[in-house]
DNA sequence: GTCTATAAAATGATAGAC
DNA sequence: GTCTATCATTTTATAGAC
């Protein structure tokens, strides 16, 4: 915590936190490598030399935000996986939980981006987000019966599936390509078809 | 066809051809967007201006590389999946090719490429590959029995889940990912288990 | 803490000799 | 067709006023 002013009011952001939340944005639409931090500054509404008073770098502020981005969307995830419920009625949940088929999904997208990959301390939320996101899956699997090793392969086929699922639909300009992917994996999760 | 010289002898390439071949490794490695005109001048070993004389742009360079790579690839599938032998033998022999996980699909991470998605002429050929692809899977799955419709929903599912496989493996930094994800797949083509 | 102005380096592309 | 030299622009980052 280097913020050691008042705590900003409700409706007005720091320029930090408006920078994070722009390259958060950014990001997710274009990857860290293609977003430059004039990008980030004309989004976020922040001066120039703002950006480098609050981060040493461009990869600091790629370091923020990814982490931020990862502990958001794994708390998506827990609020369908880890909540109450039937074991079954959360792996629906998770799987037809609202996605947009055509963005992409902004934690997986970074593995095909050089500069996060190239860095240790920016792969490391990713890592943490999968490793995380599979151990849910694997305990709703687990709980509908299959053994550990099943519920363990399984739930990497469910996970590939929606990541793959993403990219066929932006390959194919087919935001319905998701949907017909998840299919077969209900049907691996032991769901019935609807 | 502008190349109107004498054919390039066996061993050495022209320099048109040097350049597409190493833009197809470096976009490959890193994408479109992060690879320079510079890297693929170094790594072809050819001159500055001699990129510019053969393509007008850096576009029409990730053009040509793009084709050529998606051709290979499907070329490469239909080896498996198109060849005779049983729609099992085939299935089985299209999930089990060797595949560098950690590397990641070289079309498949177009997917994740600003430069590539907000052209049409550079996302056209992933379109061409991947609906080429879900076409072979989805005969060899009719053929093993399912109807047309969920012959269509598995084979998007088994290709999103090495699509996806791609995506665990390098989040994780675990080269097994992908391979435990396809046993999910393997299944859900009704192969029975090894 | 925030801003404007600016500098060093890299990028995409061109000119012109051979 | 191929090369070296060069240029305009953009990118990453810094300086210094307020």
């Amino acid at each position: 915590m280097t913020t050691t002013t008042t705590a900003p009011a409700a409706d007005v952001l720091t320029a930090r936190e408006r920078l994070v939340r722009a390259a958060q944005e950014l990001y997710g639409e274009q990857g860290v490598d293609a977003t430059t931090p004039r990008q980030v500054l004309e989004r976020s509404g922040v001066g120039q030399g703002s950006l480098y008073h609050h981060f040493p770098s461009k990869t600091d502020l790629a370091r923020t935000a990814l982490v931020r981005t990862t502990e958001e969307s794994l708390d998506r995830a827990r609020g369908t996986l880890a909540g109450g419920g039937s074991s079954s009625g959360r792996l629906r949940a998770y799987l037809g939980a609202p996605r947009d088929a055509l963005a992409g999904c902004a934690v997986g997208r970074m593995t095909s981006d050089p500069v996060v990959m190239a860095d240790p301390t920016l792969r490391a939320p990713l890592e943490e987000y999968f490793t995380g996101l599979l151990d849910l899956v694997t305990l709703a699997l687990w709980e509908q019966g299959f053994s550990e090793t099943e519920a363990h392969d399984r739930a990497m086929t469910v996970v590939a599936t929606v990541q793959g699922g993403y990219v066929l639909a932006r390959a194919l300009g087919d935001d319905t390509a998701l949907e017909r992917a998840l299919r077969g994996a209900r049907t691996l999760c032991g769901l019935e078809e609807s």
